[in-house]
DNA sequence: ACCGTGTTTGGTAACGGTTACACCCTGGAG
DNA sequence: CTCCAGGGTGTAACCGTTACCAAACACGGT
């Protein structure tokens, strides 16, 4: 690769002149622009950005680091994220962190220290609070999906307001015996999820049965598995809510190998959706997660851009999808 | 952050030193190694890779480019990788060109001038070729999924295979009228399934009708669309293939959606999985993105490491999976 | 003729590391 | 008692840029 010696040296002129030729060019004479520019497209130079990131400590990429990248969410989030990046001239790193708090340390780590400018960051599950590389980073970061803490700006989902559509819906249809297939009770995402179903069946007066909540990993193994318990046990639920959409599909694989009918012996409603073609369609909530993505970047190109506020946090509203009758 | 200037100064070395303790840990002395580690750990230092990467010209990193990232394919290919890349301790970048060209060309020039030391590379639908870029980088890079030349290392999917399998199913069950719904004819990857069936269909004596296949985009708006014409001109084949995942997602929709009972009316088999809660279950074919997302990896690997054999192309072969009668 | 003023340009010190090389010891062999 | 080998350390060049500063020059006004 041709350095910006090379072109120097080949256009006759010195590098401060090359180094301003590119990056103001309007401060170099007419002639010599061309003449340096001339050289550039013979060589085909680009500007070595490792360089130019060690000199000017800011290198015009951001990255986005997710849990699990096959997950439908944290995907649409990625694709939100990329539709304001794309714009604004940053490039964008994927960092996939398979649920592994270790692994996301290192990846956070290796991300600072190449000289990322920002990040938007959903956290392992297991996280309770921010990672102290983070914590202690200077660059800017913005927390999607999971709160963990007040300092920084943070986008979430509306979990509470999820879970009232959800049995508001199982209400309306006049269901009493709602069983829960939740999350684990040690992170915050399926406390925040599970706590909302208990606070909700008090509320509207259903039956209000600890045997009828049933929790494990946000996994299609465990969604399988506690959707079996409960029919197993003979709870004879009317309906039953899954708190995400892995064990939605596992609720649903589970009563189909049952032989039990969704809808009609029992109805389903998800947190989240599972999928373009399952069949019969669920009822469930959809998270905004591309609109998610793209507002927590626009929050960190606005930091990027200088802007100081105090720490925002915004809260997005799930929205209903009926499955037809 | 702290420096390799800090830490020497406060160990009372030379920054070479702290270099070397860091670096080649024998070549310094116990005593001052003791020392300049108490330092590092107390200052939380760690070298700054981009400062590094300038100097010693690789970063150990790779990076895989995939098309568009919610591909399941692509998906998996990138979990395979990443399964390989965790343990020989290298970091890896994901980047999505979401089937732009010019995007694509972007995001492997910034790659590049950042020292990334090799890729596993989906090009772009579209290419017809290597990049130039590609072609002109002296970097180690191994292509996944569309053969774009011999003077790399390339990992493929036996697709003519994949097919086969299709066919032959569908044969054995008696099928004669067998229509297409394939891909684009301007890519490799559509022309070479679409090939397969046009080739296949003549060797297994089916009906032979130009009128039987349609091609468009690997969508599932145009595996919708050409499923409405099929059914539309009452060509009433017996069978239809879908030459990809979201051809097979389309054409599934529209047969629900026009009444057309699969199977029953129709049999429908897709090439690639369409995802796990499809119902009804439909006979597809499976690449084995996983292994080869792995094995490209490990073909990446072995050239970082020196290896300098003649160019390699392996073949993985799709496997059938049968749904329930 | 002289003096600002303004435009172009070149020299060079950083940025934060790595590493070739030279230097200084110390100790054992001759 | 010299000499040499070799371990441990420091100095400084270098990786490819950018940006500060000063130098060179032209030009219009007194």
């Amino acid at each position: 690769m041709a350095t910006i010696k090379d072109v120097a040296a080949q256009a006759g002129v010195s590098v401060a002149s090359v180094s301003r030729a590119i990056n103001d060019p309007s401060s170099v004479a007419p002639g010599t622009l061309e003449r340096i520019n001339a050289v550039i497209r013979k060589t085909g130079f680009a500007p070595n950005k490792i360089a130019r990131s060690l000199k000017v400590q800011t290198s015009k990429s951001v990255a986005v680091v997710v849990p699990d990248i096959s997950n439908p969410f944290h995907l649409k989030v990625i694709k939100g994220a990329e539709s304001v990046l794309a714009a604004a001239g940053y490039t964008l790193f994927i960092m996939d962190t398979e649920e592994s708090a270790e692994k996301e340390t290192r990846s956070l780590r290796d991300l600072f220290d190449r000289q990322i400018d920002g990040l938007v960051y959903i956290p392992v599950l297991t996280n309770q609070r921010l990672p102290r590389v983070l914590a202690e980073s200077r660059i800017p970061f913005v927390v999607v999906d999971r709160a963990l803490g007040t300092d920084h700006d943070t986008v979430l989902s509306n979990n509470f307001a999820g879970i009232s559509l959800l049995l508001n819906h199982l209400a309306s249809l006049g269901k009493h015996r709602i069983a829960l297939i939740g999350g684990p009770e040690g992170t915050h995402l399926g406390r925040e999820r599970n706590q909302a179903y208990r606070t909700l069946v008090r509320q509207y007066r259903l039956e209000d049965n600890p045997a009828l909540v049933r929790c494990g990993e946000f996994t299609i193994e465990a969604g399988l598995a506690l959707a079996r318990q409960l029919v197993a046990e003979q709870l004879a639920p009317e309906a039953v809510v899954a708190a995400a959409n892995f064990l939605g599909i596992g609720a649903l694989k589970a009563f189909r190998d049952l032989g039990v009918k969704v809808p009609g012996d029992l109805e389903l409603v998800v947190f989240d959706e599972m999928g373009d073609l399952v069949d019969p369609p669920i009822t469930h909530v959809r998270q905004q997660a591309f609109e998610m993505g793209a507002q927590a970047t626009r929050f960190l190109l606005e930091r990027l851009q200088g802007l100081t506020v105090a720490p925002r946090t915004v809260l997005f509203e799930p929205v209903l999808y009926l499955a037809p009758a």
